[in-house]
DNA sequence: TGCAAAAGGG
């Protein structure tokens, strides 16, 4: 009954966060309300004595031990140091828990030259040992290093049991090597010596999360639930995650009701989760309503919660707002990170207030370590946008300077600069120099270098570099078709772009909105209207519905083949599906419209009535 | 003593 309840409440309160689809003074409403809650909260925070739940945690958390606590990599070798001196030698236990501690702390160079030390001294290692070594490999990117350890095991003689196992599970996903992970895993299953616990499962359902794949985690999820190994808090959250970053939210908030009906309390990690997924799709209210919850049950908001919704705040362009949440943090002395500070400074990029920008990065500077790579590239974006991109450059060689390795992403804003401006060859040079200082293309660069190229009529080089991605065995995805498509429209072959969009079945790709929409706006350029009207009735029986894009598409390729008989019937399907003219093709439209070419009793549908 | 979950850039 109660299960039912709380279902129901859910199913309630979920579907009044799909109400605000009109994004106008509604949205700005909510916006608002949402604010003032969080005001309201800090009120609240205010009220209670100063950190009452973190002073008890610590209390509590304070372990027995006769060493002292760890909290940096120098006071890690000055114990280990000392515990090399003593005679006899502590057991090796100790010397684990210290590696360990400073693995946590992630300084997992330093465990490694720790362990080479224990070695040199003659300490013995253990599976623990062996295990924690592995977990720093591949955190370092590492596999190869962390399956030689693995070696290391038997030629020791010793047995790698369940957490070294999934150590290794996840040194292959921090690889987005799923199917190596789930290899690891199956093979456990079948051995029947090593099963798996609940970190196990909780690791693999992440990986299947990883690739998309919720279907799978959620069915492993439930042959959990059957079985002896119960699903727990990580692995609920991790799908709860998963499912919200997939926009998901309904799903997400009924396996959430699922999990606490379980008696599994969430914590903040949950809550930040679904505030995020529900931000995301402007739910503001049902946002105020888990920051609600989460208080009243004494779970407090963090840095990252904050961080959530600061950032979408700067996404639907109210940065004072976000702004004002910053000031609140800083008051209730939860200290803004880099990632909040880079999220305002989007917001100012994105608003195209470059100086504000700017001003902020002033401050992360002023700040020492605060500047890391991706608060450089939001930078970089933001002028790239501007096509600012001698700043964008330089911006390019002074984060270099500093020591910071700018990555795929940092030069792909870049190269998307360069593609925007028309400048190619300097995006070719770029690209050759990403290469040389090791950084790695990724689908996304040949996507922005192939878009560039299509759209500068530069086919031939395209092709080229299509050609040279094929045989780095990089999958390329169906923005890649897209953007091949679109280009070969451009140059008017549109033989060859039939080909290529006929073909995708038979290279595993289903065509999106954007696949059909450029077909028919090539097969309109092409003078083929009849064959686009074709695709426009196959796209709606192949379950990919048009959207008002493919509408406005289609009625202008009409138009400009003169062939105004049919749109008539174009227009009235469009209205009746609820979408609209834009602009241009309203343009079109009155135009016709002066010639008696189409019913007049159309012309109040149009939704640019000003034109 | 070791292994899994949350927030930011294209």
């Amino acid at each position: 009954m109660l299960k039912m309840m709380i279902r129901t409440t859910t199913a309630a309160t979920s579907s009044s966060c799909y109400c605000w689809s009109s994004r106008g003074m509604n949205c700005l409403h909510s916006n608002s309300t949402f604010l003032v809650f969080v005001t309201n909260y800090f009120a609240f925070f205010h009220s209670q004595p100063s950190k009452p739940i973190k002073s008890t945690r610590t209390q509590l958390e304070q372990p027995k031990r006769d060493l002292p606590k760890i909290t940096n990599v120098e006071d890690a070798f000055n114990v280990f140091d000392r515990m090399l001196q003593m005679r006899p030698l502590p057991s090796v236990v100790r010397f684990n828990k210290i590696l360990g501690q400073v693995a946590k702390l992630k300084h997992y160079s330093a465990v490694i030259s720790l362990y080479n030390q224990m070695g040199v001294s003659r300490v013995g290692h253990d599976v623990c040992t062996l295990t924690i070594l592995i977990n720093c490999y591949c955190h370092l990117n590492q596999m190869g290093f962390s399956l030689s350890v693995l070696g290391k095991f038997f030629k020791l003689g010793l047995e790698p049991n369940v957490s070294t196992f999934t150590t290794l599970m996840n040194g292959f996903l921090l690889e987005n090597r799923v199917v190596e992970a789930a290899g690891i895993f199956n093979k456990m299953i079948a051995g029947g010596n090593c099963q798996p616990d609940v970190v196990t499962f909780g690791t693999i359902i992440r990986g299947f999360c990883m690739k998309g794949n919720n279907r799978a985690a959620i069915q492993l999820l439930r042959k959990m639930e059957e079985g002896a190994c119960k699903p727990n808090l990580v692995v609920y959250s991790t799908i709860i995650d998963s499912l919200c970053k997939d926009t998901l939210v309904d799903d997400a908030l009924n396996l959430f009701s699922e999990m606490m009906c379980k008696g599994i309390a969430p914590n903040v990690i949950t809550y930040t989760s679904l505030i995020h997924g529900v931000c995301k799709l402007g739910g503001w209210k049902e946002a105020t309503r888990l920051f609600n919850e989460m208080v009243s049950k004494n779970i407090f908001p963090n840095v990252c919660t904050f961080n959530v919704l600061v950032d979408t705040l700067c996404k639907v362009g109210m940065v004072g707002e976000a702004e004002g949440v910053v000031g609140m943090m800083i008051e209730r002395d939860i200290e803004p990170d880099t990632v909040t500070y880079t999220s305002l400074m989007d917001g100012f990029c994105l608003r195209g207030e470059m100086g504000k920008a700017k001003k902020i990065f002033g401050l992360m500077l002023s700040k020492g370590s605060m500047v890391n790579v991706v608060s450089y590239s939001t930078l970089i974006n933001g002028y790239c946008r501007r096509k600012m991109m001698d700043e964008a450059m330089t911006l390019l060689w002074e984060m270099s300077r500093k020591g910071l390795v700018p990555d795929t992403v940092t030069y792909n804003t870049l190269l998307g600069g360069y593609c925007k401006v028309g400048k190619l060859g300097d995006a070719q040079k770029l690209f050759s120099e990403m290469q040389a200082c090791g950084q790695l293309p990724d689908v996304q660069t040949y996507a922005i270098l192939l878009d560039g190229l299509c759209k500068n009529r530069k086919l031939s080089t395209a092709i080229q570099l299509f050609k040279e991605m094929e045989g780095k065995k990089l999958d390329a995805d169906i923005v890649i078709y897209n953007i091949l498509i679109a280009g070969l429209c451009i140059a008017e072959k549109i033989e060859s772009a039939r080909e290529l969009f006929f073909g995708l079945s038979s290279r595993g790709l289903q065509p999106n909105v954007r696949t059909y929409n450029i077909m028919i706006k090539g097969l309109c350029f092409g003078g083929r209207t009849s064959e686009a009207e074709k695709l426009l009735i196959q796209m709606e029986e192949k379950g990919c519905s048009p959207n008002d894009c493919t509408y406005n598409i289609i009625i202008r390729g009409f138009i400009n083949n003169n062939e105004t008989v049919r749109v008539t019937g174009l227009i009235q399907q469009m209205v009746e599906k609820g979408f609209s003219a834009d602009a241009w093709t309203t343009e079109l439209i009155v135009e016709l419209l002066g010639k008696d070419k189409v019913d007049p009793a159309l012309l109040p549908l149009m939704q640019n009535r000003e034109l």
